[in-house]
DNA sequence: GTTAGCATGTAAGGAGTTACATGATTTT
DNA sequence: AAAATCATGTAACTCCTTACATGCTAAC
């Protein structure tokens, strides 16, 4: 149980459960579901694969097929795997409520059911306003030498996460006012703060770093 | 040259030109300029004044004095150091484009000219758009399987990245109108950007995670 | 007098990147 | 036929955290 790597190993348990995937594949899908979040490499992808396969939550065929074509590695997701996701995600523990942690387990929140989705939400807007409260509180007691610059990012900081907070009180909301369809994927009501189902972005976002 | 800590060295080196310190002081400084965007342990800190004595940026002075009490140790910038800083900050290369080295940079704007600042919050603006140009090609592009919480996550990332290029706007504007006095540690003008200098958050920033 | 916070480190290990290595297949 | 991108890895290294170890000092 040597806690592996966490962030990655969610994200691919829960890619392969759109199917069996090669591990090119699975790194473009990946970077693209997480989007601006996360991006990894190979030289993590691979090996967490290796882990993965070891503890038994993932499989691999080779894609042989075509005679003419070269034989490529096909990774599927097993019984235990979907188990050990299901465990992983319906965790409402602090890894939950961490930037990386939370955005991670929202991205896959149509895997998991209203409750614990609700659940996860809250965590996350306490952790959020403990934080404000922590600067809130530090900007009453003292006042130094912080030259404009400092300010102005702690300014926008406390902005940003300010507004996450808003983002989530809306969640929140539409999460409650839905929750009569406990695991649907999608919440009900009319007027949700989801957005409508439509074009999509999928392929990989530039990384240009 | 080994590459050293980049964020946590820079800093360092910067909080430094506030006047020696020891480690303790050093971090709660560290952690409270950086705020949200960064946190360090003395595990990553004290490795990190080794090697920047090693490479004769700064130096160390026990702090004697009163006979009773324990001697501690105090950390001060040496003028090799400050020159380092002053080629770090100066450096407009992709590391100051990246979220956190954009981040450290902007933190200790004060310390560099006008000119510098500015190419480097045009650098950052240009990296975002970027990014979302990559984001919105991609979303007309293709059209796949996301379900909603994905999709809410893709668009509240983009809706983040476009507000701080609306930010990053103000401040070029400000920047600009201001660069008559070059150099200077707040930019002239009365209507600028940047919030009036008033009660300041110092102290360390809840991390509770 | 005890709790909280000051103060200084080290060792082991986790989580990831970059660069290397190699080759197949598709597109232009 | 060249360039792009698909495809699969490994080795070395970076940067950082956690847990340990130790003791001082101020405040209640």
């Amino acid at each position: 149980m040597t806690k592996r790597s966490g962030v990655l190993e969610f994200a691919v348990l829960g890619i392969l459960h759109e199917g069996p995937m090669h591990g090119y594949e699975l790194r473009k899908r990946c970077n693209a579901v997480l989007g601006s979040l996360r991006a990894f490499s190979y030289g993590s992808l691979y090996p967490c694969l290796k882990q993965l396969l070891a503890a038994g939550w993932i499989a691999k065929d080779t894609d042989a097929a075509v005679p003419g074509k070269r034989s490529r590695i096909v990774y599927r997701l097993t019984a235990e795997g979907k188990e050990h996701f299901q465990s992983l995600i319906t965790e409402t523990g602090p890894s939950a409520w961490e930037d990386d942690g939370f955005g991670v387990h929202f991205a896959f929140f149509g895997r998991t059911d209203a409750a614990t989705r609700l659940r996860i939400l809250e965590g996350r807007r306490s952790r959020l306003e403990e934080r404000m409260d922590g600067v809130r509180s530090a900007l009453a007691r003292t006042r130094e030498r912080v030259d404009s610059y400092t300010l102005e990012l702690q300014r926008h900081g406390l902005e940003s996460v300010e507004r996450e907070v808003r983002w989530l009180n809306e969640l929140i909301e539409t999460e409650r006012s839905g929750s009569t369809a406990a695991g649907s994927d999608v919440p009900a009501g009319g007027a949700t703060a989801l957005a409508p189902v439509a074009p999509v972005m999928t392929t990989e976002i530039t990384r240009t770093s």
